[in-house]
DNA sequence: CACGTGGGCTGACAAAAGTCAATTAAGTTG
DNA sequence: CAACTTAATTGACTTTTGTCAGCCCACGTG
């Protein structure tokens, strides 16, 4: 099956072509028969089996997926488990003979969230560098059934790992309907930010925002050379400024307090971007953070309860644990 | 990890030698390194990494499932659906060149199955010989949650596909809880049956099955050589004589009549198992039917709506077909 | 402390799968 | 309708994987 007809959306009839990769793929994978008897049976060559499978599996008509138990196994994500009172937690180590864990963290993310990720959800997906990372890795699947939404609007030019791209990407790897938000992130003003909200496409979409049941997303830093102010949302001085006002971090494009709560700003006021309630209604929120200075950004939306499943590295896990348990939330 | 392990609910530590194993699948399927490459990462021979590999499959750990879609794939599947009014139809193909269906639909409907379980799921299972070539033929897989509970009664020695022998292998195959029954499934009074159903263990049991997200059984006949005959729950002169009160077919044990109704007699009084509206609450029943003399029992469950989801034979398909284009219900 | 004893590991070989340049088929355009 | 373009298919070759007899080492035992 192509990946034009799945993404159409109806259940089309198979094109004999992908019968055949079909067919080869149950024989091998179903039952088991080698390539050479695939072959016999369906009147091709084993090179011609070789390569229907190999297109079988990078389109999700076979998925491979290995559990991803090793990285909740450790101590650690069971403790900060119970002292942050997440559903769970995957720990990347990032020392010894490991992977190198700027690699590992996005493959191990991607794994989570396929496991996450069930037939028939409605998933949000916001934007950044780590977003498009794992959407990069990612498998391919074939979940029926699936929208893939943007949790926020879009930016210009200069980053490939736009919003859109973020959400169209993971939904090609799902093979899965991908929604995306055709408005700005940041509006010049805040009465043209009202206007847009209020318009029907707009509001349609932020508001089934909170009827997603997965979220995907990282949280961003406020340095001066942070991800909003590299793509020009915000310049490094008006960063600055709204550090000192309060502001901690970055969610979907938004600013936050050290507590989690969107700090009341003219830049929040101008942006189009789902509210945080919303985000706090989906039921797993799947956070991943791999940079070591995301600190304090991290520990803002986890008291924001912005966070319910966590992808970090192990340094980063013994922070966070040692914050906790010298002053529980 | 060990099924053992995972059996005991409790999400324990892995053992050295199992996180070796989760390694190993890890850098192989996710990584895609070469067996050789794992082996030198993990300082092991290549041979012991196939090892690992193939127990890695064998357990669970990694997964490798294939789309049914091949079986959905017909028009007749899709005429069906819409004729009788169910949620899916997979049809398994008797002619030409195809594989040998009685070996292919259990292979079938353990896909499916496989593909309608959800993480977290209760799943009720019934009993008979198709039910447990679906468990032999089913993949082994490693979900997180799951419960298996038994839809019935068990009977006595001679079959080796007793109910509870159905449920423990399912469990067993999906890493999951199985929950027996352990209550005949007849008895010889109906006062007993009554005295037993309001017993707290199994009233508790008997309750419970209305919770189930899925349920996976075939529909019985009531031929002298049927099943409930066979395993001696009934004479064949006592099931003649149902046959002509009425009886059209079995259900989780219990006779139903030409409208999947619960026949009123005394047999299915003293039967102790799933009633038909906590079978109905369930949102998946998943039904599988292998024999061809197993039309009319069939057309009953259906227009009992006892089926949502269904995997036949083409002909078999065809007769439903033209049995509700003929007389839609 | 010598003696099994068994689980896990290895090396070498056989079997299977992956790859690619060449070829054929199918479709498209002037 | 011939020429050209593109995609599908194949045979031959290489690389990777599966297997198994034998080995080694840790551990319990007499």
């Amino acid at each position: 099956m192509t990946n034009a007809e799945k993404q159409s959306g109806e259940r089309m009839p198979l094109r004999p072509a992908d019968q055949l990769i079909h067919k080869a793929a149950w024989l091998y994978y179903t039952h088991g028969l080698r390539q050479d008897e695939v072959a016999q049976r369906l009147n091709l060559s084993r090179a011609s089996v070789a390569t229907y499978l190999r297109k079988a599996r990078e389109t999700g008509i076979v998925t491979i997926s290995t559990s991803s138990q090793l990285y909740t196994d450790e101590a650690l994500a069971r403790r900060l488990e119970d002292a942050i009172g997440l559903d769970a937690v995957w720990i990347v180590p990032e020392d010894r003979e490991a992977l190198d864990p700027s690699t590992e963290m996005p493959v191990v993310a991607a794994t989570v969230f396929q496991e996450l990720a069930r037939s028939g959800d409605r998933i949000a997906i916001a934007w950044g560098r780590t977003v498009y990372h794992i959407a990069d890795v990612m498998a391919y699947a074939d979940r029926q059934n699936v929208t893939v939404v943007q949790l926020c609007g879009n930016l210009g030019a200069p980053y490939n790992y736009r919003p859109d791209q973020c959400t169209t990407e993971i939904a090609r790897r799902l093979n899965a309907e991908g929604i995306n938000f055709y408005a700005p992130l940041v509006l010049s003003s805040e009465r043209l930010a009202e206007e847009l909200r209020a318009e029907p496409v707009i509001l349609e979409q932020l508001k089934s925002i909170a009827t997603c049941q997965l979220a995907l997303y990282s949280v961003g830093g406020i340095e001066a050379d942070s991800h909003l102010v590299r793509c020009g949302a915000l310049s490094a001085a008006e960063m600055a400024e709204m550090g000192k006002a309060g502001a901690t971090g970055v969610i979907a494009g938004q600013l936050i307090d050290a507590e989690g709560q969107l700090v009341d700003c003219d830049y929040n006021r101008r942006c189009i971007s789902a509210d945080l309630d919303s985000i706090r209604a989906i039921p797993k929120r799947l956070m991943v953070v791999e940079e070591a200075n995301k600190f304090e950004p991290l520990v803002a939306a986890i008291k924001g309860r912005l966070v319910s499943h966590l992808v970090v590295t192990t340094s980063m896990a013994q922070r966070l644990l040692s914050r906790w348990e010298g002053a529980p939330a």
